[in-house]
DNA sequence: CAGTGGTCTAGACCACACT
DNA sequence: GTGTGGTCTAGACCACTGC
């Protein structure tokens, strides 16, 4: 049998109906999933702390270890941030710590602080009627509004990502050009501020492909130059696919790092 | 001030001599390193099960919970499987659940299941001096032997990937072509049972790249057709580099797939 | 100093696997 | 049933931050 909670703040454990899979969640997961409502429902904004382990543990009636192990898979999954002494934060796309979290390409020497800051170039951004292809990727269905938006960015100067995204038409009601022309900073940071929306995961494929001309052009690179294509599927909370990108990156001066354990 | 261990196992904690950082190190990290410690001296060998919690506990004369604790880093680094109601045990990579650990190259239809196992030939295998680059990359000196492998793997016969890796010729002592060509199975744990040497973790560098003509006809592909250049550093415990792989993927049939967290 | 997260303990009980 | 890992609690104390 399972343990149920009883709270005052929130409807606890769902169905319980399925005789198949018993399917025991222990406290911690119950109060971890309390936890990720309240940041779904934005009831602690990026960048704000929230509530101390001691007050959350007296607001669900369990322990402080309890509290503290939902907090630890949040902290592990990059939702929230612990800072000892100081309080537990919810994750930004802000902060200049995880500024390129998404991002694996760097620069062969050095570092992305070597670079500075990338450049930032909007190529096109338009509205337009999402193919079977697009909408399946974004849950939605063919013909919804989808905001397309390519885009080259550059690092001291020079031309090494292009980029062709896609956004569901609905949650970024009111993005244009001009508005994104004239943000300085990481997309996913404006996403979060301006329409509230935060990535939490993204899953990629990667491929190697030959440029057609336009994409030869955008990046300024000979014909028969081979580049890296990156699919990249961006989620929010509740695993809700909120962008399709697919990025050509130059690998002749810069690589995609990753770490496998 | 740190807390110091006493130990009838082993003789704790290191120098701590250096006026700038205290260096304190938390009771379970300690273990976590004497756990470590156990590994790395094959007193455990992978796929065996290590003492329970409560013997640990008994025998570095700590809780439970502080055993548990560094236990559960460990598993999270995937040196440890802990198995409910069974044990924790060291792993391995023979175990067909992490068979392919470190190949994140799957089929754009289907997963690794829909092809079965992969074909591997090996098409070269030979010792010989480390150039500078290989060194480096091994931590080895200049001229030191390493062993050259070449290798083709095939999904359901269709070449697929082209591997050239090179090994520190101390630890590989003995291994020869026809001991790779004589055993089905991942080669990480042929590396595992006969030569001890267990990788952890790894690093990769990707890039696009165009294949010369003897990769080509290896992989039995056409003139310009791009290729994904894979890079891996492969560790085994402390750091130690053990393997340099570079890896030639197709990519118009497979992807490779990156979960960003 | 008070408040926060981090560590450590001891004990109780639960879920799971094997016998 | 016995032994394993997994959960939960309550309380003490430590390390870090900022007032």
């Amino acid at each position: 049998m399972n343990t149920t909670l009883t709270l005052t703040d929130a409807p606890a454990a769902a169905a319980e109906s399925q005789a198949a899979t018993p399917a025991f969640s222990p406290l911690y997961q119950q109060i971890k999933g309390l936890i990720l409502q309240s940041l779904q429902a934005s009831e602690w904004k990026p960048g704000e702390s929230i509530p101390s382990e001691m007050e959350l543990a007296a607001r669900y009636r369990v322990s402080q270890g309890t509290v503290r192990k939902a907090i630890d898979e949040l902290a592990s999954g990059h939702l929230l941030i612990r800072k000892q002494g100081k309080g537990t934060f919810v994750a930004t796309h802000a902060e200049h710590q995880v500024q390129y979290r998404f991002l694996k390409l760097v620069p062969d020497q050095g570092d992305l602080n070597t670079e500075g800051p990338a450049q930032r170039e909007i190529v096109d951004c338009k509205r337009l009627r999402a193919t079977a292809e697009i909408a399946r990727a974004l849950a939605l269905r063919s013909g919804d509004t989808v905001l397309q938006v390519r885009r080259v960015l550059s690092f001291a100067n020079v031309p090494t990502i292009l980029e062709d995204l896609w956004l569901p038409g609905t949650p970024f009601k009111g993005l244009t050009a001009e508005r994104l022309a004239g943000y300085h900073g990481p997309m996913y940071a404006l996403f979060e501020t301006e329409f509230g929306v935060r990535m939490v995961r993204a899953e990629e494929k990667i491929r190697a492909v030959l440029p057609d001309k336009s994409q030869r052009e955008l990046l300024q690179r000979p014909a028969n130059t081979p580049l890296l294509s990156v699919e990249r599927i961006a989620y929010t909370y509740n695993d809700t696919p909120m962008e399709l990108r697919r990025g050509f990156y130059r690998t002749d001066t810069h690589h995609y790092r990753n770490d496998l354990n």
